[in-house]
Order: structure tokens, then C-alpha cells, then sequence
DNA sequence: GTAGGGTTAG
């Protein structure tokens, strides 16, 4: 009677004497005190298992120990098993089989793996078993359920789940089946019934909050999250977080920097998370002021890019985009570990700046390493190729794709065929290409012509690439003013109207072209086309007439093709000295000391006209001019670009 | 058992 064991009170019990058992009062409470602390003991055993090996000799164990049948032991192995991704069928599910009477525990267990691994209907499957055998969940098991729902994005059967929690038990009112259907309901894409759970929640916590101001910025509401945050009581790291990287992804880093700042002043600590969404924030700001800035933070809070590989790699893809091509390099150089993203994002970053030799040799190193290429480093690669004119290498690059590394081409990689042929001029070709694609063509693929159109003056090709563009992105402004440019080009006004006309039928407005520049002490001032608002619009106007009457001294003409209006010629010369990007490149010339590099970022492409001013203005004054258009890179050195006059 | 994350072409 001594020996008296769990297994055999399983044998004996009936199954629906469950609760007695559980309680286990008839054993003596000395054998039952060492047998908690030894199923105590295997459990943090189980917890602290890395391999599946290891769990299969706790396994062992657990059989010598004559623990086969203790569910609480078992449910743990099983949910051990689940997080070290060992797939349900055969293993984990023979463990649940061969015990005679599971808990619901260990049922949710079995419930929780096929709901994280799938096939997810198998979790609802073993949970009408488990219910035909009469035995009642426990919300566990409505959170696994929850789970499988999301995973499959069946909001129906969420639905289903979520009566059943009303239903059985009073489960309706838990807080952790209450978050969990939010997420569900918020997955399933249906936010309005993921806020109603949380309306109609007894008690909630800061996760209940943090999901719903997740789902609220994911769908680019950050009103509605920021309302949220606001009345979030208890704000921690990650709901703060949740913000941060909610402007981040929302294209609105000054406000991803402000709520950052004011997450530090109420002193609370920053991880790795939070700093990948600081640091997106700042490469979309693309001044190399807060570039810096983030880095010294990154150190501070102990996630520094030599020992964090993704907060590394983010910084390698921040300073590529803070025109920084050479910190990026550092950061890269110095990393520990690196990734597939760190090597892509160095990669495309390479390209962006026009240096392709470089993002080739990243690449060839790339391959001796165990790092596996993806979609993302081909498509990195293979723009390196095109913006320097290496066609045959992009040729066999995309040939070798799938067949040696795995990457089967998607609409993305013809894209980047279709602009390495038209860039090189080789416009039939290209238009072959799309029209031998074995999927649909997309805006990528389309646009890609069109602008190789642009650079070779094709208006009869560009019209074909258009009428696809304008029934695939009906309120891309961007392609309906490349066509009427390429038209206005060519000298065929009657078409640039009809252009221009259906932007108007469509309620379209062209973006006023706008320019950025970092003057004294990192102030960014801001251009617009036209724009005679600066304290110092006078010197500045004064100071770009001076500088083109130089330039025009060493053969400068306006390139009076650049403007898309049927105009005059001076009206046309007047509207060239307008350009944003030359009244910031003024700017800069008359605040900055000698030496030191001009940085622009433009919103828009920069026109022809713009570009050879820049190249002109870097011989003449010996400075270093970069600018960042809405494309990529220019480096103006010694009156060439990195570009190559290729963009 | 529940919440936050990095590279993408015209």
C-alpha cells in the first residue's frame, strides 16, 4: 500500500473519478511529498532540455521512475517537445497514446503542438475526442484552439472556439482566452471584433492593450493606437515598443524618434526590439546626425552590432541608407556573427551606391560561407549588376538561381531583368522577357520598363509599359508623370495633355518635389521646388546664379528636356533654378565650411538637369556632394557620379 | 497558455 503510485490509482479509477485523483488524498503524504519533488524535478529537467535527445533520455527516466501514466510529467515533456519545433507525428503523439487516461492537460498539450506546427485541424479534431470522452477542458485548451484558428486564419471556426469558451465552464471571462482571442480576431483580420473582446473584457493587462495597438498599426491606424497607448495605464517595455516600431513601419520615424524619447525619460529599458525600430526610423530619415546617435545608443543599452546580429545588420542597412556606405562597411566588418540579412543588407546596400564590384565580391564570399543566399541578396546582386551595365553576369546570376542555390526567380527577380536589359538599352529583349514570365506580370515588372524607357526615349514602349502600370496601380502618380515626361521628351505635347488630363479625371496631384539638407550643427532645412521661404532665400538664389555662371563658363546648358511643359525656353530655364535639390545644394555650398560633404535627400527622382549641375558643382568646388533620391544614391566626385549618368 | 523585431526591385 506503501508504494502506491499514480499509475496504478489510474488503472483502478474510473476515468470520470479525475478530481479525486488529482487530489490524491488517500495516498500517505510522505510518498506523495517525494513523488511531487521528483515530478517536480523532471520537470525542470524537461524545461531545460535544448535537444530532442535529451528529452528522450528524460523519457527513459520517466519509464524507470514508473512515472509512464503521471500526466503532469508528460504534459510538460510534450510541451518541451512542441518548443523544440520536434514534429507531432510520430513522437509526441505516440507519448500522449500510450497513456492510459490523459488529463486535460495533457490533452491541451497534444492540442497546443498541432496548433503551433499544424495540421491545426487535427487540434480541433483531438479536442472533440477529448470532449466525447466527457472530459472538460481548461482554458489552456482554448488558447491552444485559439492558436490553430489564428494559424490558419479561420476566423469561422474562432468564432466557434469563442462560443465554446462562453459555453463551457465560464471561460469567457479569463484573461489570457480573452487576449488570445483578440490576437485571433486580429489576425483573422477582423480588428473591429478583436476590439469588442477587449471592450468587453472583466480584466485586462497590458497584453490585452499591446495587442490591440499592434493590430491598429499593422493597418496603419496609428490614431486609433496612439488613443490606446494613451489610456494604457501600466506601459511597458514592449507596449512601448509597439509604438516605436508602429511609426516605424507607418513611414513616420520623427514620431517613432519622439515616442523612443519619451519612452527613455520615463525610464524604461530599451532591448534589441525596441532598437530595431529606432533604428528603421532613423534609415528612413537618412541623416547621418541621428545615424550616430542610434549607434551610441545601441552601445549604451548593451545590444551593440559587434555582438547583436540583428541589431547589427539593421544598422548596416541604416547607415547604407544615411548615404554612409563605408560605416556600414564597419559595422559589417566587425561583426561576430552574421547572417543572411546582414550579408543581404550590406549587399544591397553596395548597390544602392552604384558600387557593384564591391556587392559581387560580398556576394562570391557570401557562397564560401555556410549563410545560405535568399530572394532578398539576389535581388541585391542582381541590381548591382544592372546599375553598372554587367548584363551577361546578371544573365547567368538569374539563370543559376534556382538550380544552384534553391531561389526560384519571383515577379521581384524579373523586375530586376527586365531594368538590367532596359538600362543596357536591349528594350525588345526586355519586353520579351515580361512576356514570357510564368507568373502575371506586376508594377515592379512594368515600371522597371518604363523607366528604361525613360532613359532611351521609347514613348511607343513606354505607352504599353503605362496602359499596364495604370490598370495595375490606378493612383501610382509616379508612372503617369514618367509617361508625360517621356512624351514631353520626345516633343509630343498633344499626348503630355492627355496625360495630364487623365491624372485630373482621376483626382491626381503631382507631389511637390521637396529637398532635404543637414546644415550647421545636424539642423535639417527643408526645400521645396520654388520655394523662396528660407530666411536666406536671397543668398541662396544669389549663390546658385553664381555657381551656374561657372558652370555655364565650362560648357554648362540648361537641359531644357527636363521640363515636362509645353513653355517657353526661358520659362523653362526659370523652372530649372527652382528645382529643390539645387536650392539645397546652394544651401550647402554657402553654410558649410570647404571639405566637408553636401548630403541631400530628395522625395523625388532627380532630373537630368539637377544631376549634371551636381556633377559640374563637385569639379568646381572639390567637394563631395551626395544626394539620395526617392531611387538611390548619386556620389558626385570630381564632377562624375557613382551612378554612371545611370539611374 | 497571451503582446513588440531586421534586408526587397521601377
Amino acid at each position: 500500500m506503501v508504494k502506491f503510485c499514480t499509475k496504478t490509482c489510474l488503472f483502478i479509477l474510473p476515468k470520470t473519478s479525475y478530481c479525486q485523483l488529482q487530489t490524491q488524498s488517500f495516498i500517505p503524504f510522505s510518498v506523495r511529498q517525494e513523488q511531487k519533488i521528483l515530478e517536480s524535478r523532471l520537470v525542470s529537467v524537461l524545461h531545460g532540455c535544448t535537444h530532442i535527445n535529451q528529452v528522450k533520455q528524460v523519457h527513459a527516466h520517466i519509464f524507470r521512475k514508473g512515472l509512464e501514466q503521471c500526466c503532469f510529467v508528460l504534459a510538460k515533456l510534450l510541451r518541451t517537445l512542441t518548443k523544440l519545433d520536434v514534429p507531432m507525428d510520430p513522437y509526441p503523439r505516440l507519448v500522449f497514446q500510450q497513456v492510459e487516461y490523459p488529463n486535460p492537460f495533457l490533452w491541451t498539450a497534444l492540442i497546443r503542438g498541432y496548433a503551433l506546427q499544424g495540421p491545426f485541424m487535427e487540434s480541433v479534431l483531438l479536442y472533440n475526442s477529448m470532449r466525447r470522452q466527457g472530459i472538460g477542458p481548461v482554458s489552456f485548451t482554448f488558447t491552444a484552439l485559439l492558436k490553430a484558428c489564428s494559424a490558419a486564419l479561420d476566423v469561422n471556426l474562432g468564432r466557434q472556439v469563442h462560443t465554446q469558451t462562453i459555453l463551457i465552464g465560464g471561460f469567457g471571462s479569463d484573461l489570457y482566452v480573452g487576449n488570445t482571442l483578440i490576437d485571433m480576431y486580429v489576425k483573422c483580420g477582423c480588428l473591429g471584433c478583436g476590439h469588442r473582446v477587449f471592450d468587453e473584457m472583466l480584466d485586462r493587462d497590458v497584453i490585452s492593450w499591446t495587442s490591440l495597438i499592434v493590430a491598429y498599426a499593422k493597418v496603419g491606424n496609428m490614431e486609433a493606437a496612439s488613443e490606446l497607448f494613451d489610456g494604457l495605464p501600466m506601459k511597458d517595455m514592449v507596449a512601448w515598443t509597439a509604438m516605436v516600431t508602429g511609426y516605424a513601419q507607418n513611414a513616420r520615424p520623427r514620431e517613432a524618434l519622439e515616442v523612443f524619447e519619451r519612452m527613455q525619460a520615463a525610464g524604461v529599458k530599451t532591448d534589441e526590439v525596441t532598437l530595431v525600430g529606432v533604428i528603421s526610423a532613423c534609415a528612413q530619415l537618412g541623416a547621418a546626425k541621428y545615424a550616430n546617435w542610434v549607434r551610441d545608443v545601441a552601445e549604451q543599452s548593451g545590444f551593440g552590432p559587434t555582438s547583436n546580429v540583428v541589431v547589427g545588420s539593421a544598422l548596416i542597412d541604416m547607415y547604407a541608407k544615411c548615404g554612409s556606405v563605408e560605416d556600414a562597411y564597419k559595422v559589417f566588418e566587425r561583426m561576430e556573427e552574421r547572417n543572411v540579412y546582414s550579408y543581404s543588407s550590406m549587399i544591397v546596400g553596395f548597390a544602392m551606391h552604384g558600387l557593384a564590384g564591391a556587392a559581387m565580391e560580398l556576394f562570391d564570399e557570401m557562397l564560401k560561407t555556410e549563410i545560405k543566399p535568399n530572394r532578398v541578396t539576389f535581388i541585391g546582386v542582381l541590381t548591382a549588376c544592372s546599375h553598372a551595365g554587367m548584363v551577361e553576369q546578371g544573365q547567368q546570376l538569374f539563370a543559376m538561381m534556382e538550380e544552384c542555390h534553391g531561389v526560384a526567380p519571383s515577379e521581384d527577380h524579373y523586375a530586376c531583368m527586365v531594368d538590367l536589359l532596359g538600362r543596357a538599352g536591349r528594350l525588345e529583349e526586355a519586353l520579351n522577357l515580361v512576356k514570357m514570365m510564368p507568373m502575371n506580370p506586376h508594377g515592379g515588372v512594368w515600371g522597371a520598363l518604363l523607366g528604361a524607357c525613360r532613359i532611351h526615349g521609347n514613348p511607343d514602349m513606354a505607352q504599353i509599359a503605362a496602359s499596364h502600370l495604370f490598370e495595375l496601380e490606378p493612383n501610382g502618380i509616379g508612372n503617369y508623370i514618367l509617361l508625360s515626361n517621356i512624351y514631353a521628351s520626345a516633343g509630343r505635347w498633344d499626348d503630355v495633355s492627355k496625360v495630364r488630363k487623365l491624372m485630373r479625371a482621376k483626382g491626381l496631384k503631382k507631389n511637390p518635389g521637396c529637398s532635404w539638407v543637414e546644415g550647421k550643427k545636424g539642423i535639417i532645412h527643408e526645400f521645396f521646388a520654388g520655394d523662396m521661404s528660407h530666411p536666406k532665400s536671397r543668398e541662396i538664389k544669389q549663390a546658385l546664379e553664381d555657381l551656374l555662371d561657372r558652370l555655364k563658363y565650362l560648357g554648362y546648358q540648361p537641359n531644357l528636356s527636363s521640363v515636362a511643359y509645353d513653355i517657353s525656353d526661358e520659362e523653362k530655364k526659370r523652372l530649372l533654378m527652382s528645382h529643390s535639390e539645387k536650392l539645397a545644394l546652394a544651401f550647402g555650398l554657402l553654410t558649410t565650411n570647404a571639405g566637408c560633404t553636401i548630403r541631400i535627400v530628395k522625395n523625388l527622382r532627380i532630373c537630368e538637369d539637377c544631376h549634371s549641375v551636381m556633377c559640374g558643382a563637385s569639379q568646381i568646388t572639390g567637394r563631395e556632394i551626395v544626394v539620395r533620391d526617392n531611387m538611390r544614391f548619386h556620389h558626385f566626385r570630381d564632377g562624375r557620379c557613382s551612378c554612371g549618368n545611370f539611374w
